[in-house]
DNA sequence: TTTTGGTTTGCATAACTATGCAGTTCGGTG
DNA sequence: CACCGAACTGCATAGTTATGCAAACCAAAA
């Protein structure tokens, strides 16, 4: 039983059932033949990235959802965006009718290392820069949104 | 110092910085002005849907991305979508060229409930859902996706 | 003002998770 | 085969979170 086969059934069976402790996937995990601790699976759901969420009845696991949104976020809101232009110090976005507000959040919440702030009326967005002297690094990762791939941060 | 003011300060925090405890945020609020005991945060974080993950430099809290991503991509996908149809026991997606696969992507991580699975090619999408006595349903579940709102589940 | 029912909080602690450490396993090398 | 380092695991337990309960609070009604 190898670790990478234990994740993959920990992925399911988090995927598929209200998993409510490590303790209770250590059982679910021995009713498929796969022993191990709850140790061990403190350390499975850290590199899976599995998130713990308290509610009304109880924690409860969930695949962490945001990198899987995150990708195909970043593709659709590529494609919101029309053009992109600057001026030296702020960078301003044009985007499909009534995109904007979209676009904008999606940079605020991404990109807070190189963008300051924004704004956006119905299909424009204006992007303050933290740094301008940096300006064409921030136009060009708005233009790479659209790309397929991009670097993984942090 | 009401609870839903100590609430929009716990999120201000969460999103500005890493937080890596109850106790810890206990001592930001304290230093806000804002007196409360882990007991009590440990409530506001599981009211406010703030979400626990473990990482290789110990457990940080988050601000659940998923509502907000997938309000987001959820309009977006309904940007994706040409065309619905069905034959009575296949729905068929046409949508712009090679964004299919988001398109099924997202179908298969959010209905669930309704839908089978689905396979994606560049532009079409095939969906069997559970029951194809309520295949209208499905049809008109991914039709609804362009619209702006959207029922809260479960 | 007193009563009342619901909401919010702290205390104390039960419940649960994360991790240092030592032991084991595994793949490659000499 | 014997050795080595890296990856992985369990044990024991420190560290952290969740929650039952009683008290405090609060707004509305009497």
């Amino acid at each position: 039983m190898s670790r990478s086969s234990r994740h993959s059934l920990i992925k399911r069976l988090v995927q598929a059932q209200e998993i409510r402790s490590q303790e209770e996937l250590v059982r679910l995990l021995g009713a498929q033949g796969v022993e191990c601790t709850q140790a061990t699976l403190s350390r499975d759901l850290r590199d899976l990235g599995v998130v713990r969420k308290n509610t009304h009845n109880g924690p409860v696991y969930l695949l962490d959802a945001t990198n899987t949104y995150l990708d195909a976020l970043r593709r659709v809101v590529g494609m919101e965006i029309i053009g992109v232009r600057h001026n030296g110090s702020t960078v301003v976005i044009r985007t499909l009718a009534g995109r904007a507000g979209g676009v904008a959040a999606y940079l605020d919440q991404n990109k807070k290392d190189s963008i300051l702030g924004t704004v956006a009326g119905d299909d424009t967005v204006f992007v303050a820069p933290v740094d301008t002297s940096k300006i064409e690094d921030v136009l060009n990762q708005i233009l790479a949104l659209g790309d397929e791939s991009e670097e993984k941060s942090k």
